[in-house]
DNA sequence: TCTTGACTTAGAGTTAACTCTAACACCTAT
DNA sequence: ATAGGTGTTAGAGTTAACTCTAAGTCAAGA
């Protein structure tokens, strides 16, 4: 069986990125495809998942410099172990953090949304609208 | 009753940000404060409010453009109205799904830590090592 | 008096992650 | 033969949101 591979262009699309940022990623040393005869860029299902494993921490906040790190760890093997799980116990704890910015402020949106659409059923005039919203202008920390 | 304010270095200390970030941000028509004898800005309550609404928004990914958007489409009042609050909706949808991914990568990372532990606790080879973390790699679409 | 905190303009520097351009070469399929 | 996709180097440009510097002034409080 030989394993499915993909030129930059079939991966670019596959995955969702511009060529650019595929070679931006070589360059920066966090993928690194094979080349075949010709020298052209072969990426394995391998650099695949890898990317899109990558693309997922990036997607939470992990910067390229951690992603850099995890993959050398990752090469060390068994000696970067328990630093690779440290940096992604880091990370969890991170985005879990996120996870509740984002849910608090999603419920302050639902109720400043629901005083606005509150307001524009009830029609009412332009000072006490300012008063209304004003006092109901309260953060969620 | 006069109103508690605030000089630029309190209200910085209060909130969180930068004297150079409450002048930017000013620079950027997003908080202009009064200034009292002396030229010196005197941030009220209702700024302070606002700022720390605009913290928020920013802080699940409203961009200061959209805030200044926003500022604007308060200071028209009723005529604002609908599209505020459009834009509020808007804001809520990309939260919403924001808050979806970093669902989904949590629980991505909380598989991947475990698949590690799973590997330190059961101390195997090297070799092993790889295929067993590998094949696990998948992501979370 | 001296320190502290505030003010100004104007602009330069930073960081991350792209994003693009030029200018040219190579290979394969139609 | 030509078009399309790929390759190279080298570097410039972009965007957002700060962040800082310089160089000077001003005013109030201990």
């Amino acid at each position: 069986m030989t394993e499915k591979t993909y030129r930059i262009g079939q991966l670019a699309k596959v995955i969702g990125v511009s060529e650019h940022t595929l070679r931006f990623y070589e360059k920066e040393g966090l993928v690194i495809p094979k080349r075949n005869k010709g020298n052209i860029r072969s990426y394995t299902e391998e650099n695949r998942l890898w990317i899109e494993f990558l693309l997922h921490m990036k997607d939470t906040g992990m910067t390229l410099e951690d992603l850099k790190r995890y993959k050398a760890l990752w090469e060390l093997g068994d000696e970067g172990l328990d630093e690779l799980v440290q940096l992604l116990e880091d990370h969890r704890a991170n985005v879990k953090a996120k996870l509740k910015t984002y849910e608090n402020n999603l419920s302050l949106l639902d109720k400043k949304i629901d005083l606005y659409q509150d307001y524009i059923t009830k029609n009412g005039r332009k000072d006490l609208f300012e008063s209304f919203v004003q006092e109901k202008n309260q953060s969620t920390d």
